[in-house]
RNA sequence: GCGUCGGUGGCAGAGUGGUCAAUUGCAACUGACUGUAAAUCAGUCGCCCCUUGGGCUACGUAGGUUCGAAUCCUACCCGGCGCA
């Protein structure tokens, strides 16, 4: 994986880039649509592509469960598996920690409404009884299967290795994303916990994509000179030329050994990010962001869950720190506010279901707002959801086909529905990267928020 | 024509003397959704005043019994079925 910035803004942390992988370029900043199982929900991976996305993000936890991380390997990869050749992301099931666990049966999500900032650090009342489907120890997170109940311990070794079986292009280190609504005492230790978890990801990381390397290159040597070539640039550490057995056996010790940043391409092994948590306390962000800066991670995610009003400042702690030159992912962001929120702020990747699954629920994004496809008001309504967009839906298909489609319960009313928020989001943050190339960020922005409306 | 069963809110369908403005489902109306336990979830759904609350009109129509009726009785209207 190759980072590299095209352009900054003036006076603050954004800026324009390209992020080569092993399966293509992702012109950053980028919308990663997510695609939790393998598949961005009512979308063919051709459908994906031709609304304009360079990758898709898919989930550890969920593949592992479903229909296993073995047979993803055995089917050739997550790329073959589901026919998506672009890059690919993993998260590292850090997320279901939260969703699962702490956040399990009530109205906590990513975003937290409350806006008393006195109420989100209550005292942590001992719910260790609450239901949940995951539970954490100091080694990792055992897991209740939301699918058959049977028991699944977790730990950062055991989510990278499968993140290396998926076989995708970037893959995250094993976290806690925490809740806003915890104490600070309770975040500081899970912190230490992301901390000392990020440091096992990145040794066994670093061990995997060391055999991986290992294991290609041999291959390579064995076709050849027509095989791919051995890691590039003639500069090869001779301390590494050792064999492929000797390492496999763990004789050779990886983790003492500093893989170079930028791999070579003809290596699969992924690149892996950090993640940077700390809730909402600045000490902790900033804490975070430096401890987890100065490990050797090919990137870094900021994670979190987080009451929206906090978040600009959240980001700015932490991208003032993170290392420059190194591509920065906003974990789990991506209404349409937010996003210009992060561009400007120095984030250069995002995921986010809100497009998919508003979608599918009938809520489309517009310039001027999001509408409910399903309001009486749509029902005769024949023009396109919105006249300017160049997304397929648009193109061809009316509002009240579309309203029509939800009120009948038809599949496709999800399928068109999503390549139209999928696109409105592309297209925004698409144009946003354009407007920091132009140098007319501001503008851009300014412009977009002007319209729009929550 | 006789017998019989039944007529409940947009629809289906509970309820069979007070706790019923009436369970439930669908439809309708509205809202929520931010590293996907989500093609999900929540609210409203007779009219009026609106504050927990109060008033009014309602279970085919018209009467009646009763302190009190969607629920019991009588007649009528309508529908299903059976026999002529």
């Amino acid at each position: 994986m190759k980072f590299n910035i095209e352009k900054k803004l003036k006076g603050n942390l954004g800026r324009a880039g390209m992020l080569e992988t092993a399966h293509g370029t992702i012109h950053t900043p980028a919308f990663i649509p997510v695609g939790t199982k393998a598949t961005v929900k009512s979308l063919t991976p051709e459908e994906v592509r031709e609304l304009g996305a360079e990758a898709v993000l898919a989930n550890t936890y969920h593949l592992y469960l479903q229909p296993g991380h073995e047979l993803i390997r055995h089917a050739g990869g997550l790329h073959k598996f589901m026919h998506w050749d672009g890059p690919i992301i993993t998260d590292s099931g850090g997320f279901q920690v939260f969703s699962l666990g702490a956040a399990y049966g009530k109205e906590l999500s990513k975003i937290t409404k409350i806006t008393d900032p006195s109420l989100l650090i209550p005292e942590r009342f001992d719910d260790s009884d609450a239901p949940r489907l995951a539970k954490i120890g100091q080694d990792g997170v055992s897991f209740k299967s939301h699918l058959d109940g049977s028991i699944h311990y977790i730990t950062p070794e055991k989510s990278i290795e499968i993140q290396h079986s998926l076989g995708a292009d970037i893959i995250f280190a094993f976290d806690e994303c925490t809740s806003p609504a915890e104490e600070q005492r309770y975040q500081k230790e899970a912190l230490d916990r992301t901390h000392a978890w990020a440091k096992r990801s990145l040794a066994i990381h670093k061990k995997l994509a060391w055999e991986t390397e290992l294991l290609e290159w041999g291959v390579s040597q064995a076709e050849g000179p027509r095989g791919s070539a051995p890691p590039a640039g003639g500069d090869r550490d001779p301390a590494r030329e050792c064999s492929v057995s000797q390492a496999l056996s763990g004789i050779v010790a990886p983790s003492r050994r500093e893989t170079p940043r930028s791999r070579s391409f003809s290596s699969s092994a992924p690149a892996l990010f950090g993640i940077v948590q700390g809730g909402r306390s600045e000490e902790l962000r900033k804490e975070s962001a430096r401890f987890i800066g100065s490990l050797d991670f090919d990137g870094f995610g900021i994670g979190g869950s987080f009451a929206k009003e906090d978040m600009s400042m959240a980001v700015k702690w932490v991208n003032e720190i993170l290392p420059e030159e190194r591509p920065r992912h906003l974990l789990g962001i991506g209404e349409p506010e937010d996003l210009l929120m992060g561009i400007e702020n120095g984030v250069d990747l995002f995921d986010c279901v809100a497009p998919t699954r508003n979608a599918r629920n009938g809520t489309l994004y517009t310039s001027k707002g999001k509408i409910n496809i399903t309001n009486a008001a749509y029902r005769a309504d024949f023009n396109p959801i919105e006249k300017d967009c160049d997304c397929f839906t648009c193109r061809n298909y009316s509002a009240a086909y579309l309203c029509h489609l939800f009120r009948g319960k038809e599949m496709l009313a999800a399928t068109l529905s999503t390549i139209h928020n999928l696109r409105f989001i592309v297209r925004l943050v698409g144009g946003a990267r354009q407007a920091i190339l132009d140098g007319g960020f501001p503008d851009f922005r300014d412009a977009f928020l002007l319209n729009w409306r929550k």
